[in-house]
DNA sequence: CGCAAATTTTAAAGCGCTTTGGGTTGCCCA
DNA sequence: TGGGCAACCCAAAGCGCTTTAAAATTTGCG
């Protein structure tokens, strides 16, 4: 059933039922409504196809994933983002265009989406510094949201956490327990989140006269083993951390690991304070929070995304959109005063 | 730059351009070559909209993920399958459309989808017993793919794993090292893998002619607040375990964690095998497998069902392929002989 | 009651591509 | 010389919708 062959089981014009069905005030009450049934009757959904041809709109947002040998990192946080963007674009109308591509093809990617026209936007996250990708995009006039910042962050619509200041909190909140050998172990370094944390790290310590131990930084996809073996390390190692400092509650799992391996017990040998994206199946409150965390619902800022996105799609000349996020430190178990 | 201007450009009608660029025979090879440099030259891409009416193919598959309350369980492991399948689509010049639906509007979504052709077909994951969206998907006649399967499993395409034979195997494992109160942490009772689950866990069981503990038996979405409380309120309650099976990675930590809370030592007081989809971020390998598992790659598995669907695509004559996977137990840290 | 204005409906022109069904051209061979 | 056959190329007809411009109908009002 398409839109011609309703019309003329209605005995009206293609024009005047589209514009009833489309909502357009041109038609008849009554009209509509006879419309309106008569499509329901006949389940008839518009052809999406040919009512992108013919708007000239895709109806569509773009993810694109990078796939590098390493940064599938990015899975358990794309993960619940894309499920947060993913119930706002539905809501709206808008459908999901997923596009995995390997590491170098980014840029080829996003000019076929711009040139073929099959989005409307495109979704960018985890922007390293000077992102190539963001220069892109403007080049391509294609509207976009970042998902965190880099560089200067003018000239572009993002949404991004207050990484310095939750990580100078935590590392803050750390201090003021007596630790003084605080590990970071931080996601890559060419991520800018990942500076932004240090630097948070590093004005805390700075502040109190303190400097921050070089072996006790690590910077790596946030993997259970990067935590396991990089926290394994430090404690078996000279001067061994008291407490760390993890990215990702990933990294923490992989800390908790090592530390029992050991018989430390959290928050009285070995205090853990990570970040917690409130990733839906790493539910840290269960009977009080295990981990002491930074949180920020990655999910919540999913959804917000989206609806910048959107409303930069349909407002073409909006200045750019830019939103931070404050961060709260929840204290959990996992951190205690500094043993001895 | 489009199809009708370049062929101007070319002074060659759109037809000739049309064909050169598509691969057809019935033009030059000389004609091909100056056709080619010349869109590239031009930066030109077919209007994906226009492609797609022109052809009446949507070059592109839906996945619909269901967002039940609590469901979203499936995360973790979606993300992972998801990767798999869309490195397969990008390669095949598919699209991967996401959509994100609230439980009860499944149905709905699918229709939608069949009937405005957004899709030339739709991935289905985590069935349920008698799951209605292969009977609704079956009466659409949209191409579909199972992830997992349910009921008598013909009639339509599938690929599982072979879940009673695996824990079959993971439980006889334990049961061989003496374990008699054998705890299992499954996935939500609906599913069909987790049936299957318990399927295997019970006739290792009865073989010996024991009968497993419906103390020891638990099902919920598979998180690690889920796999923390049940271990937990286990190992307190009486007659508690000494050996637990885990639908997935991410029970096991939750496990550990109870563990640890109770000073106990996997591999020496306390075993655990759980069922590893070898997420990219929790690698489970790193320094000798930590938790002896039933391993299966989720994203290799989402990468064949694309394949599959791609093939069910291209040829809808054929009749249904199903795939069944056999699973590997890989022997890690966290069992050990029964302790006393 | 009649005419202009407002309301409702329509025919037809795209949107940018693919594809059908012919045309041309050039070459070979009788 | 010309008929037949490839090899190339083209005009035009869709694909199913939206939207413009105009026609038909109804309404308002002196």
């Amino acid at each position: 059933m398409n839109l011609k062959e309703l019309a003329a089981a209605l005995n009206l014009s293609q024009t005047t039922v589209s514009r009833a069905l489309n909502g357009y005030p041109e038609v008849r009450e009554e009209t509509r409504a006879r419309v309106l049934a008569a499509a329901k009757a006949a389940h008839y959904a518009p052809n999406s196809r040919a009512r992108r041809l013919a708007t000239g709109r895709a109806m569509t947002i773009g993810h694109v994933i990078p796939l590098t040998g390493r940064a599938e990192m990015v899975n358990p946080i794309f993960a619940d983002f894309l499920i947060g963007a993913g119930e706002v674009y539905a809501r709206e109308g808008y459908d999901l265009l997923l596009s995995m591509v390997t590491d170098g093809d980014t840029d080829k990617a996003f000019r076929q989406l711009a040139a073929n026209g099959s989005v409307d936007g495109v979704m960018v996250q985890a922007p390293q510094d000077n992102d190539p990708r963001i220069a892109l995009l403007k080049e391509l006039d294609l509207p976009f949201l970042v998902h965190g910042r880099t560089g200067d962050a003018k000239g572009y619509s993002w949404l991004d956490i207050a990484n310095i200041r939750a990580f100078r909190r935590a590392t803050d909140f750390l201090l003021d327990l007596g630790h003084t050998r605080i590990a970071l172990l931080n996601g890559q370094a060419n991520f800018d989140f990942a500076q932004r944390r240090l630097k948070g790290y590093t004005e805390a310590h700075e502040a109190r006269g303190l400097a921050p131990l070089p072996h006790l930084l690590a910077n790596d996809a946030m993997t259970e083993s990067f935590g396991y073996l990089t926290a394994s390390a430090m404690l078996d190692g000279p001067e061994p951390p008291t407490a760390f400092l993890a990215s990702s509650v990933i990294i923490a799992i992989g800390i908790r690991r090592a530390a029992a391996d050991r018989g430390l017990r959290l928050g009285r040998d070995l205090s853990v304070i990570c970040h917690d994206d409130e990733l839906s199946y790493l539910n840290n409150d269960v009977g009080g929070p295990a981990f002491t965390a930074t949180r920020s619902s990655i999910r919540a800022a999913g959804r917000r995304c989206a609806e910048m996105l959107i409303d930069l799609i349909r407002n073409p000349e909006r200045p750019p959109l830019q939103e931070l996020w404050d961060v709260d430190l929840t204290v959990g178990q996992s951190t205690g005063p500094c043993p001895r």
